[in-house]
DNA sequence: CCTTGTGAAAGCATTCACAGCC
DNA sequence: GGCTGTGAATGCTTTCACAAGG
């Protein structure tokens, strides 16, 4: 049976072994002492815990560059995404293959999620038109919005909804970048503040 | 003179005033007790300390549905930075005008960081190229990776590399949707954990 | 007054260190 | 013997609460 150690996992994480160690036994107590970790069951456990072990329809809605980039992305269906249906407002771009899959008016929408029984939607959409499109999810019974248009979306208590910004991981380098040019010599002007996050 | 209040500022934000206030206090001390924060002298010191008032050139290299949706992305342009170039190996693209720039060839990778003065790359690339790209990038300057490729990258001391992956936040949303049916019903099997992270 | 800026207190997260168990 | 699981200790973050100051 492949085992492997806390400390093992720990060092190939970057992290402390006994954070590790706490960290799973919230999940439950699955290893052995003197052993290890069974490596098949504790990622059984974990997927479980992590909802990989589920099927999650989703629906893309917004098929530009972008829509159709997360339609191509291979990390989805490997932890139990399957997208049920690419959506645009576009008449001409209805019919058209994007991964595989047909693109679809936006009007079927309301149809879509009822049939697949699809609780995620992702907006990939123009700014201007996000709104509209998560108000539509919503009234189908969409409960989890992943959001990749740059405008701040209000949604009904019980809905969830997460905000992707393309450009945070950009501006948290050039931040770092920023000071590594600023160590060798002194700030333009101002205060160097004494703690800044990591 | 438009002020703001830290207990405003929290409420739009979400978050405790004192956390805000400690929060800007590492930065100096640019309230006015009994009145507030000048609005635009706030800005201006916050734009200032997260290097928004500076000009970051960047590449970005692998020009497919990713690369030229990021190419694409207004929230780069506003927020300082500028894209330098655009790069692909695919000698059929080269040319081509995505969001205005021309596609260039990977060959130039060299040349534009180095008169471009380009410390920022980002990689849109599939997987199988990124560590071959990141190489080029570092051996020509770039101190700072944005990686979008499904892979890790290894790269020198120095060399600050960040992992974006499109499906994590994906993942999370599935996470709390599983939750939320779970707290009608029994779990199918297994223990629930006492704790799980927001 | 009113609101900032900040010590002190409270609340969390991480790490230590070792008893418990295979 | 070796490694897990976990109380206790440590360290960090957030909040409280109020003196300082316009």
């Amino acid at each position: 049976m492949p085992t492997v150690s806390s400390e093992e996992l720990a060092a190939a994480a970057g992290v402390n072994s006994a954070k590790l160690r706490k960290d799973f036994s919230y999940l439950g107590s699955y290893g052995t002492r003197g052993v290890g970790y069974d490596v098949e069951y504790l990622v059984y456990q974990i997927s479980r815990e992590l909802g990989l072990t589920q099927d999650w329809p989703v629906v893309i809605v917004g098929i530009g560059n972008l829509g159709a980039a997360l339609a191509n992305y291979g990390g989805f269906a490997s932890r139990g995404f399957r997208v049920a249906a690419l959506l645009d407002a576009d008449t001409a771009l209805a019919g058209r293959l994007v991964a595989g899959l047909p693109v679809r008016h936006i009007d079927e929408l309301e149809t879509i999620v009822a049939d697949n029984q699809v609780s995620i939607g992702v907006i990939a959409t123009p700014a201007g038109a996000a709104q509209e499109v998560t108000d539509r999810l919503v009234a189908a019974g969409v409960t989890s919005i992943l959001n990749f248009a740059p405008t701040v979306l209000s949604v009904p208590d019980g809905v969830d909804v997460r905000k992707v910004d393309l450009s945070i991981e950009l501006q948290i380098l050039a931040f770092h970048e920023q000071r590594k040019a600023g160590d060798d010599r002194p700030e333009p002007d101002g205060d160097v503040p004494a703690v800044m996050p990591a």
